[in-house]
DNA sequence: GCTTAACCGAGACGGTACGTCTCGTCTTATC
DNA sequence: GATAAGACGAGACGTACCGTCTCGGTTAAGC
C-alpha cells in the first residue's frame, strides 16, 4: 500500500501560522502597499523561501491570510425575499468592512485585475460563499411566487459587493449599521418606494 | 501692476499634451502597474522632471489622462426619476466600462485609497460630475412627489459606481447595451419588479 | 576493549562513489562556480547530507574526487638533475592540466585561500607526492655534487606549480607537448643559455 | 559642431571614488569572497545601481579597484638581462604581494578564469605591463648578444607570476626581501649555479 | 529475533547575495 | 526658468545556494 505522503521534511505548520499572522499585522499597520514579502518574512521571523514556497507571491499569500476563511454559517432564510438579501448583505459587509479587509481591497483587487491568472479567480475568491446562498435565497423566491423569471444573481450580486466595497472600502464611509439594510432594500424594492 | 505670467521660459503646452497621449497610450497597452513613469517620459520624449513638475505621482497623472475630462453633457431630464436615473448610470457606464478605464481603475482606485492626501479627494475625483447631475436629478423627482423626504445620493451613487466597476472592471462580464437600463431598474423599482 | 566499528549502518560504499563521479561530470560540465552541492546530490541520487556528512564543503568534496589520487609512481631517475626536473615537472602538468583540473583549479584554490583551516593544507594538499619527489632529487644532485649548498626546494617547487597553473590554467594557453621540459630548462639552466 | 558630451547629469566622480575606496577596504577587511556588492554599496553610501552603473559586476570593480593603475615607471635597463629581470620581478612582487593583492587574487583570478568574457581579458588585464617591459628588456638583451633567436615572452613572464602568485599569494609564504632576486636568479641562471 | 544507532532520500528551514527595477530628487548643458 | 538626459540613494522584487534540521524508512551489529 503506498502512501500519500510527501517525501522529505514536512512543512512546520507553525511557519505557516507565523507568516498569515505576519502578513495580517502588517496590512493592519502599514496597509497593503507598505506591505512587502521581505517585511512579513523578517515579522515572522522566517526566511524568504518559506514563504515563496507556498505561495506565488503577495496577492495571494494576502488573500489566503485576510480572505481564505471558509463560511459555515447557515444560509439565510427569513421567510422574505428582501429579508434574505438584508442578511446576506450585512455577511458582505462583515467580509469587506472590516479594518484589515479596508486596508486590503483596494490593492488586492487591484493586483488579482492585473494578473491574468489570478483574474479569472476574482469571483471565486471573493463571492463564492455569498454567491452559493444568492442562487439558493433567490430558488427559494421563486419558489415562493416572490419573483417570475430568473434573476440575475452575478449582477445583483456584484451590485451588492460593489455598493459595500466602493461605499466603505474605497470611500471610506462610516460604516453604519444600516448599511447593510439599506442597500438590500435599494436593491429589492427600489428608491422609489421609501 | 502685477501680471499672472510666470516669470522663465512658459511651459511648452505641447510637452502637456504628449505627456498625456503617451500615459494614455502606455496603460492600454501594458495597464497600470506596468506603466513607469520612467516609461512614460520615454515614450513621450521628454525628461522626467516635466512630469514632476507638473503631477505629483503616476496616480494624478493618469487620473488626469483619463477621467479629468469635464462633463458638458445636459443634465438628463426625461420626466421620470427611473428614465433620468437610466441616463445618469448609462454616463457612469461610459465612464467606467471602456478599456481604457478597465484597465487603470483597479490599480489608481488602490493608489488614491492607499494615499491619504489622494483619500480626500476619491468622490470629487471621479464621481463628481455625475453627483451634481443626481442632485438635481433627485430634487426634481422630489418636486414631482415622485419620492418623499431627502434621498440618500451618495450611496445610492456608490451602489450604481460600485456595480458597474465591480461587474465590469473588475469581474470583465462583458459590458452589455442593457447593463445600464437593468442596474439603472435594479436601484430604482427593485429586483422583485422584473 | 572496545571496538573502532561504528555502531548502526555503515555507510554505503556506492553513495561515496556516485558523489564523487556526479562531482567530477559536475566540474567538467558546468565549472567550479557552477556547480553547486545541491546539483550535486541530485545528479547523484543522493540527499545533501550524506554529502556533508563526508565533507564539510565543496572544496574539500571537489579536492578529493579530483586530486586526492595517490601518486604511487616512482621517483625520477635519469641522472642528471635536469632530466629528473623534467620528469618531475611533466608529472606537475600531468596533473594541473588536464580539463578537470583546469576547470577546477582557479576556483578551487581561491576557495582554500580564503578559508584559514584550508589554507594551511594548500601546499600538503596539491603539492605533497612532488614536494617529497624533489627533495629526493636534489639531494641526488648535492650527493652527486651538481649543486651546492640547501636548495630551495618549496621556492622551486611553487616556481614550476605556479607557471603551469598560470600558463595553462588560467591563461589558457595550449598545452604544448614541450611544456614541461620548457619549464624544466627554464629553471634549472636559465634563459640564457637557450 | 555637435559635441562629444554625453546627454543628461554627468557621473560624479566622488562617487566613483567612494565605490573604489569601499571596495579596497572591503577587500582588505573581509577577503574576495566576504564582500558583496551590497556592502560595498552600503559602505560607500551609494546605491546600488550606482555601482552596476559603472562595472558589470563584482570581478570588474575591484580588478579595476586594486589592479587599474597605471604603470608609468621607467623600463629597467641594467645593462644585463639578469639585472632587467631581476627588477621587473620587483615589480610583479610589488604588484602581487601587497596585501590587498593576496586577500583578492586568488578569488579574482577564479572569476575572471570562470567567466568566458572575461577570461580572454586576464594576460591583458593582470600583465600588460609587465610584458612590455619584458619585450623590450629582451630585445635589448637580443641586440647585445646575451641571448639567441626569440625568446619565449609570455611563458617566462608567467613563470614568474606564477612563482610569485603561488608562492607569496596562495601558500602563503613570507614574501622576503631576497624573493625577487632569488626567482629571478632561477630563471635566468638556472638552479645549479645557486 | 529485538533493539539500537547511524545511514539514507527528500526537502523544509532561516539566511544572505544576487542583479534588475522603480521611485522621486538632483544636476548638468542647452534653449 | 523650462527643457532632455540621466545620475543619484533607497529599497523591493523573485531566484539561487548555503549549511542545518526533520521526516519516514533502511540496514547492519550487538544483545
Amino acid at each position: 500500500m503506498a502512501t500519500d505522503r510527501a517525501a522529505g521534511r514536512p512543512r512546520d505548520r507553525r511557519t505557516h501560522e507565523a507568516i498569515v499572522s505576519a502578513t495580517e499585522e502588517m496590512i493592519m499597520l502599514h496597509g497593503y502597499a507598505g506591505t512587502s514579502i521581505n517585511a512579513i518574512a523578517s515579522r515572522a521571523g522566517v526566511g524568504k523561501d518559506a514563504i515563496y514556497r507556498r505561495w506565488p507571491g503577495k496577492p495571494e499569500l494576502v488573500y489566503e491570510a485576510l480572505f481564505a476563511r471558509v463560511d459555515t454559517g447557515p444560509v439565510p432564510d427569513t421567510g422574505t425575499l428582501a429579508g434574505d438579501v438584508a442578511q446576506l448583505t450585512q455577511a458582505l459587509v462583515d467580509e469587506f468592512a472590516t479594518p484589515a479587509a479596508t486596508a486590503a481591497l483596494p490593492g488586492l483587487l487591484a493586483d488579482f485585475a492585473a494578473d491574468p491568472a489570478l483574474r479569472t479567480r476574482l469571483r471565486s475568491a471573493f463571492l463564492a460563499p455569498a454567491r452559493a446562498r444568492m442562487v439558493e435565497i433567490f430558488d427559494r423566491a421563486g419558489a415562493r411566487g416572490e419573483i417570475a423569471g430568473t434573476a440575475q444573481v452575478d449582477l445583483i450580486l456584484d451590485t451588492l459587493a460593489g455598493a459595500v466595497f466602493f461605499h466603505v472600502g474605497l470611500m471610506g464611509e462610516p460604516r453604519t449599521a444600516e448599511l447593510a439594510a439599506q442597500l438590500a432594500d435599494i436593491v429589492t424594492t427600489g428608491i422609489g418606494t421609501r
